[in-house]
DNA sequence: CGAAAATTTGACATGACTCAACTGGAGTGG
DNA sequence: CCACTCCAGTTGAGTCATGTCAAATTTTCG
């Protein structure tokens, strides 16, 4: 249960023994089914949560009920709706498990406690929001500067084992384009070859 | 000159004499007239630029030529082309000045000095970086999910200073349309009222 | 096996784009 | 200080990519 998390940490600071323990301390384990949520809109979010094991979403719910999907998250990946974990006003995003899932979860006051007992956290957290935010602009780009076909080959070649996990339509409304067109595109890129 | 970034930083840590003058040490203050490059696409980005006074964009060329703008930046913000900064990659984005600009440089070597040093900035940037991936992906569900005259109201609303210092056909290209498309969406919204 | 979900396909509608022309204001140089 | 150019902004006409709605087909999974 903890090599994987561990690993992945490793890559970006090194702990001590003790440090590993506080950590192990201030986590909690927990498991979903599919279709189970992680959180529903409207409740406010107590815990960032890592990916052990399975799959999920988050996506957000227009008025006239349309969902996009904001963040597809796998093995290793922190999933939740972070501005509603930062300043505790209820979710505008719902997040469900595409699989069972196998999860890691944080309060903030924990969080905010292990940033000042262990200040590696706050280098590692700096660095992977860092990440985060370059790969959310560059995908804004996409969105904005490339047609439909050209964004679902990028997405595809960028995240193949996202793309094998996942619904068709789910893929569509991350891309933000319908099914049908997403399956229109496909049928073209598969006549082309 | 210094009055408003150590006051902007204030919001985030708190830093002692020493501090400050090791950090007025590792910065660079640069000045550049409108119209003027601070980033060209191609080249290795040695610098992160804090905005003491002036308006930049940071935008992408596609090989048609359009330009996508990425982000604007006016007092108190940071800008430069982050991915470039941090892999030493060559630059895809281009970034200029649309006033007069001043500026505060650091470059990649002297940050990480800084944090290792002062690790209260890794807090800050981690913050800082936080804050930034939230308003990337709200900006995304907006691109995605609104429609170009929800969207450009949104901005207006959201942004009403950079509204108001920044050409029509500039925020077109940050909101993902054309000149002509928000032209007539403006022209909708005053009819309306 | 059977119900529900996912995908595909067709017909049609529409929002945004392209291209082109025109207007008006800002900035520049003689 | 005027004439001229340049650029931003607007408007019109036609096109196209993608959306909508509906139905048929295939796949998934209890």
């Amino acid at each position: 249960m903890w090599e994987g998390i561990l690993q992945n940490i490793g890559k970006y600071i090194t702990l001590t023994e003790d440090e590993i323990a506080y950590f192990k301390s201030v986590v909690q384990f927990k498991k979903l089914r599919k279709r189970q949520y992680l959180v529903q809109e409207g409740e406010v979010v107590k815990y960032e949560s890592y990916v052990i094991k399975g799959c999920l979403r988050a996506y957000q719910v227009t008025e006239k009920g349309q969902e996009h999907v904001v963040q597809f998250a796998i093995e290793d990946w922190w999933i939740g709706d972070l501005y509603s974990f930062l300043t505790g006003t209820p979710a505008t995003l719902n997040i469900d498990c595409l699989e069972d899932c196998e999860l890691l979860q944080i309060t903030k006051e924990s969080l905010e406690e292990l940033y000042i007992k262990v200040p590696k956290f706050e280098r590692m957290f700096r660095i992977l929001f860092q990440n985060a935010f370059v790969h959310s602009q560059k995908r804004l780009l996409s969105t904005i500067a490339t047609s439909a076909q050209e964004h679902y080959t990028e997405f595809i070649k960028k995240y193949p084992n996202i793309d094998q996990r996942v619904p068709n339509h789910q893929i569509a409304s991350y891309l933000g384009i319908t099914a049908e067109s997403l399956s229109r595109i496909r049928a073209q890129l598969v006549s082309k070859k």
